[in-house]
DNA sequence: AATTCTAACTAACAACTGTTAGTTTTGTTC
DNA sequence: GAACAAAACTAACAGTTGTTAGTTAGAATT
């Protein structure tokens, strides 16, 4: 358990502020109250709001895209890459729960580069699962659907899957895996 | 095509504006100026802010109340049932597909009585589907998962189907609507 | 003991927020 | 054309926003 700096300090707590009511709805006054100090007193540690947020998100966006390139040279099926990427979205929202939630409905209030950055990696993500997704109907590993189908509903799911804290708790990690990855790919029937 | 009282309008041009930034980020300026007035002369529609949220998202969940209501009277095996659900879900998203997003990410910004009921409609909701769940396993139609992961798979793949514009348009609905029933329940393998 | 650094503070800024009050324009009805 | 209601306007309010400037207290380094 390693010390954090009081940088460190503002993002997370800044993080878990964001995932209540959204980036807009967080004041700095809001976040320096929640850290004992004054609003002012943040920005000796950093430049702004934009930069906390961006720190949040992009962390996090880094980790899926080396975690998809991991997938993407492991030598296996596509379902096994399939697998494998279950379980990324879920090692990752259990490590960064709080953050997660700005990832997914806060990535807008990026600027500049910092939104470029988060977009490039976002459209890139998604075309390697597509493309996993493809190789796998052309194997006839997966069933002939439309692959946007498929991508759709298996992302959709695993990026909303910050919002299943309670619940969570009461599942080991590994029998979730199992399950999401039972249902995920082979159904409910 | 029925012509929009201004009010109608209004808040039709807000669920658009509301998709892109959510709530906070949009002012009252930002709104009068899409439909070229000034802030304060919206005030002789809308009563304020909040009464143009509350009536974008309760208008949407109170289709989700009745839809599910529907459903459930209808005298028909469980899978049948999700079946309804699947082809709710994507009714109501091709009829609001602005105002989804405020539903799904905008709700923790209505105040007061607007918050209550729509949480309450909201757990209602949740209830009746992990129910609906819940007896396709005890008749043996589902397969015994856990309950909440296949409620949780199902529904957060639903409630973002909004997110699904561009592709949407290249397909037929009824092509959607039985693709997305045969992906969520059988599986892609 | 003197100096530098860190991290807090107070005070203030200009811009923006939702909203109200009061007024003027517009189009319809007698 | 007078009267009226609907719907726009201008001006302003009190509060909040992110951020900057300058200051100060305590700790670490010289």
């Amino acid at each position: 358990m390693k010390t954090l700096s009081r940088k460190e300090e503002i993002i997370k707590v800044a993080a878990t502020l964001f995932r209540k009511k959204g980036y807009n709805a967080i004041s700095m006054r809001d976040l320096a109250a929640e850290m004992d100090m004054k609003a002012a007193s943040l920005y000796n540690h950093i430049s702004g709001k934009q930069e906390i947020l961006a720190a949040i998100i992009l962390e996090v966006a880094l980790e899926f895209t080396e975690g998809m390139e991991s997938v993407m040279t492991q030598n296996s099926s596509s379902l096994k890459k399939l697998e494998g990427l279950i379980e990324l979205h879920i090692d990752i929202t259990l490590n960064h729960s709080e953050a997660l939630a700005a990832v997914n409905n806060d990535w807008m209030h990026l600027e500049g580069e910092n939104l470029s950055a988060f977009v490039k990696m976002r459209d890139g993500y998604e075309d390697n699962f597509r493309n996993i997704i493809k190789q796998g109907i052309e194997t006839n590993e997966i069933k002939p659907h439309h692959p946007e189908v498929i991508l759709f509903s298996i992302l959709s799911t695993l990026r909303t899957l910050y919002l299943w804290q309670e619940k969570r708790g009461k599942l080991d990690v590994n029998v979730l895996k199992k399950d999401m990855v039972s249902v995920l790919i082979g159904g409910i029937v």
